[in-house]
DNA sequence: TCTTCTGTCTACCAATTGGTAGAACAGCGG
DNA sequence: CCGCTGTTCTACCAATTGGTAGACAGAAGA
């Protein structure tokens, strides 16, 4: 694997669990064999390098929703909202560095310095009118739909990320854990979703 | 207000809304009209700083909630999960940097350092138990009541910050906006929670 | 008045940070 | 063998970080 993209990936897992500001130029490069100025020499800066992570995580994100996505009716809206929360809590267990890069690039002091990647963007709109659609013909509840689809977005992720919360007050979440919470969560949305 | 006060309020606003690792004691200081020094003379560390401000913001917030869920028949679940709800989005728009340090203090790297204030476990104790009289009474769906009350809490959370991401995607969240949301949220916890 | 305690200050410090300049070195085509 | 290009290195650096030591001031109490 080439150099760049051993950095990319070393970058997102590093950045995804300990932060980006808990993550140093140092540590990376010790983590690869490398000195820290020969990430310089690939991505420009800290804040590059970042962007380029933040990209690739959300081309990643986007490539899992695809895949399972394309395999379904796209007028059936609810078994797009299924496979995106199976998507998603699939990465929460073998993945869990995407959805906390995901997150810390959310967060406030971050966005200043990165714009979300277009493709999400993009992306973004594409679902929204999919969800539009779908209003229009009466078959969701909710009147607008990027609200709703920010709705959506935010449930899912609060809810699959919450393992840290779990761990933090001493519940060890288990594969039947995260089952039981998939359930849950699909039961919320599965009620509030379908044909009213 | 005693010196000690100021720091912590200004603290937590800083925490809140720029993070931990992106306030640094002397900015802090600064903002106070202090040096540094003074800070660490009542705080030993920048650590306990944050330990202490978390402290004061869980006791804040459940402050907010007793105040709102105490007027409610403790055996009506829903109108207190109303009541929740409704709190959370009232600090999203007046007190939005206590959201934001309650989030930044369940990341996954301060968790390290700083445990959850034990009137919060309280709390959440507390919680649970009422919604496991709840569910024995099969008056509410689900399973396992502290993994419902995760649910429920990171519903909310989620769903009351993503005024964030909105703002990341050039919508500028409006007060209709924020009541529009809630109703959606509740729509949404309202056909999950109802009697079966 | 002398002492003591509280709080804020100045003066430092060691460590780490992101970043720059440029040498060394490898492989490769000519 | 030469020069070129791409890559990694050593050597620095200025700035900032959290934190320590101790001087100094003022108020309070004896």
């Amino acid at each position: 694997m080439s150099t760049r993209q051993r950095i990319l990936d070393t970058a997102l897992e590093s950045f995804g669990t300990t932060g980006v500001d808990g993550t140093s130029l140092d540590a990376l490069a010790r983590e690869l064999g490398l000195r820290k100025q020969s990430i310089l020499y690939y991505f420009n800066s800290k804040n590059a390098l970042f962007q380029a992570v933040v990209d690739e995580a959300a081309n990643e994100f986007i490539d899992e929703l695809d895949a399972v996505i394309s395999d379904v009716d796209p007028r059936d809206v609810w078994a797009q909202v299924e496979g995106a929360v199976r998507v998603v809590f699939r990465l929460a267990l073998q993945r869990p560095a995407l959805l906390g890069l995901l997150r810390e690039a959310s967060r406030p002091g971050s966005m200043v310095a990165v714009q979300l990647s277009t493709r999400l963007a993009v992306h973004i709109d594409a679902a929204q009118h999919a969800l539009e659609n779908a209003l229009q013909e009466g078959r969701v509840l909710g009147g607008n739909a990027r609200l709703l689809l920010f709705s959506l977005y935010s449930t899912i992720m609060g809810v699959a990320t919450e393992v840290e919360v779990l761990r933090a007050m001493g519940i060890e979440p288990s594969l039947r854990t995260l089952a039981e919470r998939r359930q849950e969560l699909l039961r919320f949305l599965r009620v509030a979703l379908v044909p009213v």
